[in-house]
DNA sequence: AATGAATGAGTATTCATTCAT
DNA sequence: TATGAATGAATACTCATTCAT
């Protein structure tokens, strides 16, 4: 006596378990991602696992692009709304301390580095997540600023996030996001 | 039946098995490191990674410990040497163009950092390292400014290990250290 | 390079390992139990226990069940043919001297015993065995007379199981049985 | 090599070891004793342990013969001190209800007995456990009636153990030793 | 199309025991 | 005499992947 196979229709469960794929990293990180957790998780068998992907490293482009696309939706449409380059460098430092305020998207967003880091196969999604951040700076400030600032969000999302010590964040990002700004004074300085 | 085992007197094996799992983890990640791994590449039986650690955790802090503190060294001893603040901008531009310029510092670096954010037991290492960097900072630059710069550094070590195009670095990380140390004519820019 | 792997389809695959594994307990005790020595016992790849256990507890707490249920089932099944009290009594007496004569049933019945005394997680077990026994015995005898006798049975087993001569057990038994079984003539003994 | 019986410098630490290989088999069972275990609960070097012992086997030995020396102690010392067989019956049923109270002694017997039923090795240490006790109760109980009474002490303390309801034991267990202490009125039951 | 069963490689960790000191 | 270091076998358990249904 077969047992009548229990039919779910779940027509977007590729996309659930990506959600819950980045759930999973959030929480324990890539190095203790698995197709067991991510399925135990979205209460799905197993072998769903590699039906719907091609094995971890699918999972894991899936997972990341995901999330990049979502980061940079945000990231440009705040960019968009600026009106000038005074809101820009405001919205900036809303981003900044409030975007990584969350220990989820930290983690997410260095477990993705040290990925690219390690494995040129997902390089290439860093460098476009990059190029988009870039060219939505580039609405409010020429090219080379535009590079700076993205290197200086990510640095000052780390420094804050892994610091015991939060106080004063928005002063101290405003102060960094201005400076990096600002074109210096002709022969201000002197150079080597 | 049973054969006489071959000991190896070996005192600084402990040492020894640091170094390789650094090795290790700049190769495959935090995630992918293990006491096989490590055992082997140090051709050490297995059971010797046991009895000298009392866990993965107690592997990962001990080599993370003397990355960050060999890193350490090196920055105090750049920025000591460093006679005055031009020095210590030009030493900066040389350390990130150069210093990260293998892989095994960035990825190391990254891995420590996606460590720490995941787990808190981790964080206290990561204070310390950028404590220390800010220290050796301070020797040239106002408080404020050093934080920034170590967050810069840590962005633009990132940001040009990442992307693909490596051109023009020196420049451009000379840009970025240059504004983010300047302190702002009062009035060049309008506040809001 | 990867050899396809020979699957063989074994429906009864875990009811298999259960008696296996009392088999291995009956063997070299819990203290020596091992998912690799049923796995090998029952020539089926390690990986399978534990897709089919969830762990040793699991494999122990079906393989007791089993055991205690099949003990008890025998055991019911005496009582049921044996026509009045003075069946049953004998019945008994054939029970403790012939049913723990494997030392099986006498070694798994103490470890059972020892696994329930250092962990409550299995008292449950032991209790409905003890359960069981005593609802059989009270066809023939009360309630408290059937708590007596099944306390003796277990202590006749043991002792007789473990003291090395092994004469004249029967009538021994017989003995201790007509014994407990006998309401005591008001007024015999006095009271304390 | 073989022991020196005489030469023993440390006398205090052997004798300090088993009482706590005693503690741990307690806790943990046979099943999860190990020489670790017990030189980290004694703060003992681990080498220590095969310095002292010549393996599982002399520890679990030297631990059981303790054991059951101090129950047996214990029991004849009660014994002695009652004044007829009326009081002996009373001591005992204090033994019963008050010696197994603690798990510690539940534990232990049973898994001596677990063991003893496992390898043959151990059974001549129960046979004079069992000895003993018998020799004791053979000051009040002719030789049949003791061999009985000890056996039912076994079994009465098991199930008493290990049941979860645990109210009335003292009636009850009184009454057992009452029965299997009566010799029967001729007569007063129908022989087979 | 989807999945439960199955599998062997791999994981961290514990272990009793040996041996040089 | 006593022990810290060392070692290989063994432990429970997780894993990605395959395949018959």
């Amino acid at each position: 006596m077969t047992q009548a196979p229990i039919r779910r229709p779940d027509p977007d469960r590729r996309s659930r378990l990506i959600d819950v794929a980045l759930d999973i990293i959030a929480e324990v990180g890539v190095a203790g991602v698995s197709h067991r957790k991510i399925a135990a998780a979205a209460d799905v068998p197993l072998g769903s696992m590699t039906y719907h992907f091609d094995g971890m490293d699918d999972v894991l482009t899936a997972a990341f692009t995901r999330f990049a696309d979502h980061v940079a939706d945000e990231f440009e449409e705040v960019m968009c709304r600026a009106a000038d380059r005074d809101a820009a460098v405001a919205a900036l430092v809303g981003l900044i301390t409030e975007l990584f305020d969350s220990d989820r998207n930290l983690v997410l967003t260095i477990e993705f580095y040290a990925l690219a880091a390690r494995d040129l196969k997902f390089r290439s999604l860093t460098s476009a997540w990059m190029g988009r951040s870039r060219t939505a700076l580039e609405r409010h400030f020429d090219p080379l600023t535009a590079r700076l600032v993205d290197a200086l969000i990510e640095g000052l999302s780390l420094h804050l996030a892994l610091e015991e010590d939060r106080s004063d964040r928005a002063a101290e990002v405003r102060t960094a996001i201005v400076r990096i700004t600002t074109l210096p004074d002709p022969g201000a300085i002197s150079s080597s």
